[in-house]
DNA sequence: GTTTATACTTGACTTTTGTTAGTTAATACT
DNA sequence: AGTATTAACTAACAAAAGTCAAGTATAAAC
């Protein structure tokens, strides 16, 4: 039976979706690096390509820029199973225009995007793996899209909920708020009108 | 000299990105069936796979789809130079949750998925174009999430007026309205504001 | 443990956007 | 051309979200 170190946890999720070789499995095993950082840790920064992509074994992170008066914008948060990254200035290795952040400690899986070219010329398993992945990145910012055109305040909120319960216990509202479109104070309405 | 044909216009638009032999050209040229819709036409339809992705060599088109009230949500507008089709759907040959419908008469260059895929296996440069098409539609994705979570409808208005100032003599103002996330009546007050 | 700083909430008010209904303008039909 | 139909605009009001300025809770620092 597999441990469950963050290898086999990256395994499993890729096996979630294609069927992998022994090759393949020492492939992948040789690709990625285990990688630990403590809360509010910079990981990749705004203005530099991003180095890898990482998978999340444990923690909340998030993807945030500075708007004209200064002030944060997070336009991404994630949590296991999944991975994260800027996602097409990684895949074009061009600046980015935005910084990764741990949120909570977070363990993570990295893989550079040389190295992740090499992992998939060399299995065709993992071609198909990582081009769902960026198919799946389409899929998620259309749905996103979509949803902050044609919901309300309240109602992206509770989609939320919904989806990811667990976020208010690792998440500042603060950063919540500005992910779903909106202000600190008007989540915090919205919060205790949903409450009750 | 080369002629204004829509092959030519397609060959013309892949060549500022990607390098093309004759043996490309030969392919592209066989790969792609010119097709004319009249205004107001569905030319894919929901709840059906999407079959091909179509070039845009003149016209207005956009994907819709109905909302529980059974209004139409516009989620893409698109005119030349550029494709168009229910991305994420027609990668992955799902049902598409979209409408691609023409807005003025349109002229176009379709190709199927199969064909798609037989082309980028025999061109590299082809393969090397899709991706970039593929990866510019995230970007798109991304920037428009980003646009609607952070800018306020009259931002929104003035930044398609930068980007697309032809739009409003093409495409109903309902259908700019539902773009852009906000009702008709919101645009046309917006509009007389910024007139002035 | 007390203090300090930060995050979150609350309330009063303003601005923006949505709603409804009526009017005008544009387009389609015969 | 004249009528019917649909699209777009307008105005008055309602609801939602933003702003500003407190206050309270929570977490960090000493």
């Amino acid at each position: 039976m597999a441990e469950e170190s963050p290898i086999n946890k990256l395994l499993a999720f890729i096996k979630t979706r294609v069927n992998l070789t022994e090759d393949d499995v020492r492939l992948i095993d040789d690709s990625f690096e285990p990688v630990l950082f403590p809360k509010n840790r910079i990981i990749e920064e705004q203005e530099v390509v991003p180095k890898y992509i990482y998978y999340i074994i444990s923690g909340y992170l998030r993807l945030f820029h500075y708007n004209d008066h200064g002030d944060e914008i997070t336009s991404h948060i994630n949590c296991p199973p999944g991975f994260i990254t800027s996602y097409s200035s990684f895949i074009n290795q061009k600046k980015s225009t935005e910084n990764l952040e741990s949120i909570t400690e977070s363990e993570l899986l990295r893989i550079t995007k040389k190295n992740l070219d090499r992992l998939t010329l060399k299995s065709t398993a993992m071609k198909d793996f990582s081009i769902s992945i960026f198919q799946q990145s389409i899929e998620y910012n259309e749905n996103r899209s979509k949803e902050l055109a044609t919901l309300t305040a309240e109602q992206r909120y509770r989609k939320l909920m919904v989806n990811f319960p667990d976020i208010l216990h690792n998440v500042p509202v603060a950063y919540i708020a500005s992910f779903l479109g909106m202000k600190p104070e008007s989540l915090s309405r919205i919060r205790r009108k949903v409450a009750n």
